[in-house]
DNA sequence: CCGCGGAGTGTCAGATACTGCCATGATGAT
DNA sequence: ATCATCATGGCAGTATCTGACACTCCGCGG
């Protein structure tokens, strides 16, 4: 048995094999739908290109709209790991806030990817307000615990934190809407999205 | 011909007739639904009871989806006309929010109804998902091109009313989600909101 | 390096969601 | 009451997705 590292998974071969795999699949159908549209692109024309069956891919990929999920869900679970891990503070929304512009920073070398599954999922509409839904509710809640354990109230009986975290998260789709459309703007939708949300920027922002 | 009313569609006996079917049919799934599970009934059950074919719920909803898509459609419709439909205002954060308010007194008497609803998408979060990214990114757009007629700003260059609609629609959201837990909290969390919102209450509110 | 066992894969049949097409039937308009 | 028009139903066909079963492959332990 391998040395079993104390938090992280135990990655066997098994699972290398089908995370590889799960990566190409993923990658060709994206790839597929930027070119010819998502609807145009049938489950078998992803499974010849893959040289598998469709039966495997449905292994893989329960639904088509798996192929569109896979990308955004990873992603808004690493936010909400983030904020789940983060500790006591005398002003949660700038700490939070923090959290929430660092995976901005984070992106841009990852633009091309981002880019084609922007291509991908623009002949999927209903996939795209489905996934901004999920993201919109799962980091809702984890604001809302975060800020609950910061404020020292229940999460059930006081709405404060819960409206501080729907603020936040609105905040957040401006910003990612904005970005959308030009990442010219960053800087001062960032000082924007400060003013609304009263988070002074610490002096060594620039 | 019957006198054109000025602003309203002139509704004929085949319109008047096609909508009187569309919200029996939608009525009737929506009880299937709630019932059996969104999964586990099939358009033909829909049809069966209905007492048409499958074709034909075919021509009224053009997917499964659909069935549940329609009532929250048509709420955000309604609030993205007023917000429309808003005048100039040197608070338009409170009038904006006001009209969003007012969707919620008028409601009550439709509670049963938006029980039925809840009861019926219960069984298929995929849906609710979506239906939560598209009112949210509809009731944006429309308050964001608000606040940048009142504020006079360009709507493409300056993201102030971007940010500004981002963090109504983020609380709108927080005061959803509230409600749909327990109805009993609708002062507190109204209150909560106006304070994040920098929104006075008037003085003829309760 | 090799065999073993568990995991992956393909094929097939079938259910469900949807879509044109065309003939037929029902109903609002006059 | 008649007509024109729209609605409906049946049918064939495609695409998504699922279970079952046989077989193949490959990481793992020796």
């Amino acid at each position: 048995m391998p040395t079993s590292d104390e938090s992280a998974t135990v990655l066997t071969g098994w699972d290398r094999r089908r995370t590889l795999r799960l990566t190409e699949y993923e990658h060709i159908a994206l790839t597929l739908f930027a070119e010819r549209g998502f609807r145009e692109v049938t489950i078998d024309d992803i499974a010849d290109v893959a040289g598998v069956s469709a039966r495997t891919l449905f292994r893989y990929f329960p639904t088509k709209d798996d192929f569109l999920l896979g990308r955004p869900r990873r992603s808004a679970e690493r936010l909400v790991v983030h904020i789940a891990a983060l500790g006591p503070s005398d002003s949660p929304e700038r700490a939070a806030w923090e959290v929430i512009l660092q995976g901005y920073d984070a992106d841009p070398p990852d633009a091309k990817s981002l880019n084609l599954w922007r291509a991908a999922a623009a002949g999927a509409p209903e996939v795209v307000a489905r996934v901004t839904g999920e993201r919109l509710m799962l980091v809702y809640i984890a604001l809302a615990a975060y800020f609950a354990r910061c404020l020292g109230v229940d999460l059930d009986s006081d709405p404060t934190p819960r409206v501080m975290a729907g603020s936040m998260v609105g905040v957040e789709l401006a910003l990612i809407e904005t970005l959308g459309r030009s990442t010219a703007e960053f800087p001062e939708i960032v000082e924007a999205a400060n003013r609304a949300l009263h988070v002074r920027p610490r002096r060594s922002d620039r």
